[in-house]
DNA sequence: GTTATATATAAGCAATTGCTTATATAAAGA
DNA sequence: TCTTTATATAAGCAATTGCTTATATATAAC
């Protein structure tokens, strides 16, 4: 699959489009999307993982937690789309 | 829905991105499509409507024939796509 | 070591998607 | 009018998706 239908396919869903809403303030760990999406740690987990073999995020490990945050170098068309999200705020502080 | 998540959703496949391709270079009419994608007219009909109920493209009916095209105002996100594919040239002459 | 916690993976299933074939609609021509 | 042509809609079905629950993995604490 091409990797700009793949990104797309990525971004194309309510859930995974809330979670990088949420990253548009910084890292946050997966616990904290859990409470934000109100569903299952394991969907959350696979759809973090969505995201992160299409390129459009990254994660950092620290102990048993695990922290995810917006790519660095992002294509034009993912730049775009991150740019209309707005920000979610709420306070990244994961309180698991 | 939100239209972000729909227009998403409707660029998100490779067949329709196609289609979008063949319309860089501006008309085009259905049994084009039908020759470029390989697949059954209805199908592509199907495809059409999905770009048209997310308002990425436009519709120009002619006799019995229908004309689709890109649309003239397009959102962030639509134009970055867009500017990502190759113009799949080849002269979009229908040849019905 | 054992136990507890955070996350990932596996298996199963209902909902959605994208095709197919069949049929309907609409315009053009004899 | 009847037929032909171009497109749209409907119905059916296999493949994919996104959740669920159950289980595996990995780190931390005891």
């Amino acid at each position: 699959m091409d990797l700009l239908e793949k990104q797309l396919k990525a971004l194309a869903d309510k859930n995974r489009l809330t979670l990088l809403a949420c990253m548009k303030n910084g890292e946050v760990c997966v616990c904290e999307f859990v409470e934000v999406l109100g569903i299952s740690q394991p969907a959350v987990s696979q759809q973090l993982k969505k995201l992160k073999d299409a390129g459009i995020i990254l994660e950092r490990k620290e102990g048993t937690w695990k922290y995810y945050r917006i790519a660095d170098q992002l294509s034009p068309v993912v730049e775009a789309v991150i740019n209309e999200l707005k920000t979610n705020d709420g306070g990244n502080t994961c309180s698991c």
